[in-house]
DNA sequence: GTCGTATAGAAAAACGTTTTTGCAAAACCG
DNA sequence: CGGTTTTGCAAAAACGTTTTTCTATACGAC
């Protein structure tokens, strides 16, 4: 790799020349720029991003410490932070934490030494350990999915209580009089939300929430929502109508119904909550409270940049608005025939 | 931010010594070695990684360049990559590409600037310009998904044309006569792969292959397969199976083939590729060909990384093997009660 | 006692940039 | 024409490490 001085040689000029010419900085005459920009297409030179990054103590790069790739959701926000990290010239560093809160203070700490210029977190449990440490670094931080009431640090989040409360209310105005509900679990920050909106909603409407039989937690996984299905189901509260807490596990209950030979929705009516790509073409399609995955990223990492560069945050903590989208796993509706809707994305 | 001269001085030593101390090079008496290491401790010291890539010509960062994050089998092929640079102590970097020759070319010029220590390029269309920059480049990199026959780059691929080829034969052994095939783009390796499949699977078994009114290609979106399906189902030569060169591309066939009344597999039969998480779910769940879309991403990955250790490669080209999965898409079959295998992933 | 030889640590160079400072020459202004 | 300002470029310091080279002490062996 031909390094600046190498160029300053064959263009007769000193390294600080070719550094102005390339950065436009400071004064060069015409013909020497010309000279220099021949030098450096002649030797194929490109600064070097390390000695760049040492002296000017920034990198352009951001990390994502996220529980999972691969999960529709996480991956949809991956993208949003993706768009806008690369429309504004940062690379973008992935790193799993699988929910352990070990792993996230290993990169937390790891971070801190000055590979990034920032930091989005995403979905950190509640009281983890990590939010001492974020309030403690100097390093832009932001969290999405997660709260920290100690701690002032940034964040983006949905809003869960409002979902939730929509999606019982929707149920209790079809008339269900017994709705169960399956929740992520309690360690997560969205959980909690939707396990206090739910109780409220239900308390609200004078309804009574029997946390022994009509309360499962899963872990998000369809698998964990087929089993948390079987056992609400074949508990002595059968419920008319099921609340789970992720489109995914919604999947694994909705298999569970068909298989013990209910029927959706005429015997049990599912709400999810996410909206995947996919809940639109589960059979039957799921009603499900949809969260702008792909703009919590966005906005999460335009948040990160404007604290990158100095500037004030017009909102420290934002709430992204959800919405109640109603399909066939809650009521019988018209079959619709055609297209229903295209999708950006390939696969 | 304290540097190592911060330390040194609190620790009453030079420099070099605190390194020494801490990479365990030289020599340091073990006195001298806790007073250092108590005074990295107080001052909560991290060498700084840019500096130390700087001196060392390493940065224990890898670029991924994909075009896309949230589709499924991307997804997986990203965990898998993710997983093995993990566990090996180098960082990924995540570009996304769009398969837009151009921006892959971008981020493969701007990561020759020493930022990372190799590249995975997935997925490169065929006669990408980036196989002659790959080449010319003494950056180590590997393909997955692609390969370039003038140019001898390392390379993970799937076996696209045993796939093919027995997707193929196992429609004509249940009988069918007319095989509809929805492909994706041919610029894409994979698909000219399986074209070639396809066709050489059907002239063996002497049946006739219409490219005019059996074959469609689509851009591997839901959407895509809707209308591919649409389009040769209301051909002249209507086929009593249809082969989808992608699992979200099956389910929009699936769809139309639905709405436009036919049942599956009573009166078409449907096989996909890839068999994404979701495929097993779908209504009825599709027959597809199983591709290890989270080895190729770990296989490549520990192919890069030899490379970068300057280990020589115990062969240059994988070929991941695929396996047929037969579900009811394509044939009758009881009906499976209970919990259908569990998944590793959550969401 | 002098000579190798481990041991222990310091000094200084190097990695490849950017930036400050400095110094001419040219341009401008009265 | 003298002085100020602008223009054009070089020298050198700095970013924070690692690594080579060097010095110094202690320890045996001869």
């Amino acid at each position: 790799m031909p390094t600046i001085r190498d160029v300053a040689r064959l263009a007769g000029v000193a390294p600080c020349t070719v550094s102005n010419t390339l950065n436009g900085t400071g004064y060069v005459a015409k013909t020497t720029r010309e000279r220099v920009l021949a030098a450096v297409r002649e030797l194929g030179y490109q600064p070097s991003a390390i000695a760049r990054g040492l002296k000017l103590g920034r990198t352009n790069m951001i990390a994502l410490i996220i529980p999972t790739i691969s999960t529709p959701m996480f991956s949809e926000m991956i993208e949003g932070i993706e768009e806008v990290a690369a429309a504004t010239n940062y690379n973008l560093i992935l790193c799993r934490s699988a929910r352990d809160p070990k792993r996230e203070l290993t990169y937390l700490n790891l971070f801190r030494d000055g590979r990034v210029d920032g930091i989005i977190l995403a979905a950190p449990k509640v009281d983890d350990p990590c939010f001492a440490e974020v309030s403690a670094t100097t390093l832009p931080v932001v969290v999405v999915g997660g709260e920290s009431p100690g701690q002032d640090v940034p964040s983006v989040v949905v809003d869960n209580r409002k979902g939730a409360s929509e999606a019982i209310r929707y149920l209790l105005q079809l008339g269900h009089q017994r709705v169960g509900f399956i929740n992520g679990p309690l360690t997560v920050f969205d959980s909690r939300e939707r396990f206090e909106a739910v109780k409220d909603a239900l308390r609200k409407a004078g309804v009574p929430f029997d946390e022994h039989h009509l309360y499962v937690e899963g872990d998000f996984t369809r698998s964990s929502g087929y089993a948390a299905a079987r056992e609400i189901m074949s508990g002595p509260l059968r419920p008319t109508a099921l609340f789970v807490g992720g489109d995914t596990m919604a999947m694994g209950a909705m298999q569970a119904l068909k298989d013990l030979g209910f029927r959706i929705p005429d015997d049990v009516a599912v709400v999810g909550f996410d909206d995947i790509k996919y809940a639109q073409y589960f059979e039957p399609p799921l009603t499900t409270v949809r969260q702008p995955a792909y703009q919590v990223g966005s906005r999460a990492t335009k948040m990160l940049l404007s604290l990158i560069e100095g500037k004030p945050l017009r909102r420290k903590h934002l709430v992204m608005d959800v919405k109640l989208v109603i399909r066939g796993s809650s009521e019988r509706r018209r079959q619709p025939g055609g297209a229903r809707g295209t999708s950006r994305h390939e696969g």
